[in-house]
DNA sequence: CTACTTGCAAATCATTTGCAGATGA
DNA sequence: TCATCTGCAAATGATTTGCAAGTAG
C-alpha cells in the first residue's frame, strides 16, 4: 500500500503528513480523520491524478461514510496551499502532482495517450531568468508544457 | 502599454476573415452573418480576452438578437480549430489570443494585476527540442508561463 | 466546551446541447 | 432546395457552498 518514495538515506524533509499537520496547526486548523486518510491516499503513489481519480481510489472509504466528495476537494485545496501538491489544468480538469520531496520539473504532454513525461532543464530556467530581467519582472516560478506525441504512440501510429 | 512586436510592413498573410472563410468552406460550413460579426470583433483589437469579455463587447448585437451567447462559444471553438486563435486556461477561465499573422510567444504572468507580457526566446525552443529529442518525443508546440510580479506592481507595492 | 469540520443537498458557473425555426450556397 | 445554423431554454459537470450535526483540542 505505501512503500512511497525511496528517499535519500539521509532524510532531509519531514514526511508529507507531518508537513501538512504543521501547516494546519499554523493555520489554527485541525488534523482530522478525513484529512489523514486523504493525505495517505495522495502520497501512496507518485502519480498525476485528478479529483475524480482520487475519489475513485477512496471509493471504499466514501461508501463507509469516512470521507465525502466535498471534503476531498477542500483538502486538495489545502494541500496545494501547503505546498505539498502542484495543481495544473489539462483539458478542463484539474490535475495534481506531488510538489514536496520531489524535484521541480516540467512536462512533455502526449496528446495521443495523455501521458505526462517529466523533465528538468536548468538551462531553460536560466533563459527564463534572463528574459524576466530584461522585462524587470520578478520571477516566482514557471510552468511549461511541451505538447506532441510520445515514442510509444508514434510507433503504434506507424503500425496501424 | 504594449508596443511589443512591430509587424512587418509587407502583409504576408491573408486577412483573418478570409482565412476563416477558407477554413469554413474546406469543412463544408457556411459564412454566416454571426460568424462574420464575431470575427470582426475578435480582430478589432490585439488583446487577450475571454468569452465573457468578448460577449460584453458584443452586447449591442446580442440585444438586437444578431448574435447569441452559444454562437459566440461555438465560433470561438472554430476559430481555435482554424488556427486563428490560441486558447489557454487562466484561473479556470478560457483566455484567447490571436494566433495568426502574429509571432509565436510565451508569457510573463503578473499575479498581482493579472497582466500578460509577451516574450519570445528561440534559445528556449532549442533547449525544448533538445529535451524532446532525448525523450524520443515529437514536438508539436509548447506553452510556457512565467509567474511573478511585474515592474509596475512591484513599484506600487513598495510605495504602499 | 466550542470553534473548526464534515456530509448532505442544493447552488454555482462557465460552457454545451437538443431542437424547432431561420438561412446561406 | 435543404443541409447547415442559430437562438432559446434546459442540461452539463466539475467544483463550491449553506447549514445542522459531529468532533478535535
Amino acid at each position: 500500500m505505501s512503500e512511497d518514495f525511496t528517499l535519500p538515506s539521509v532524510r532531509v524533509t519531514a514526511p508529507p503528513a507531518d508537513r501538512f499537520a504543521e501547516f494546519l496547526k499554523r493555520r489554527g486548523k485541525r488534523v482530522t480523520q478525513q484529512r489523514r486518510l486523504i493525505v495517505e491516499q495522495v502520497y501512496s503513489h507518485h502519480d498525476h491524478f485528478d479529483a475524480d481519480e482520487l475519489i475513485s481510489h477512496l471509493q471504499e472509504l466514501i461508501a463507509q461514510r469516512k470521507v465525502s466528495r466535498p471534503t476531498v476537494y477542500r483538502t486538495l485545496g489545502e494541500l496545494v496551499e501547503a505546498g505539498l501538491l502542484r495543481k495544473m489544468v489539462l483539458d478542463g480538469r484539474s490535475v495534481f502532482e506531488h510538489d514536496y520531496g520531489y524535484p521541480r520539473h516540467d512536462h512533455l504532454y502526449c496528446q495521443m495517450c495523455n501521458s505526462l513525461i517529466e523533465f528538468h532543464s536548468a538551462e531553460i530556467e536560466q533563459l527564463r531568468d534572463a528574459v524576466a530581467r530584461r522585462h524587470d519582472f520578478q520571477v516566482h516560478g514557471h510552468r511549461m508544457f511541451v505538447t506532441g506525441v510520445c515514442a510509444t504512440c508514434r510507433r503504434v501510429q506507424q503500425e496501424g
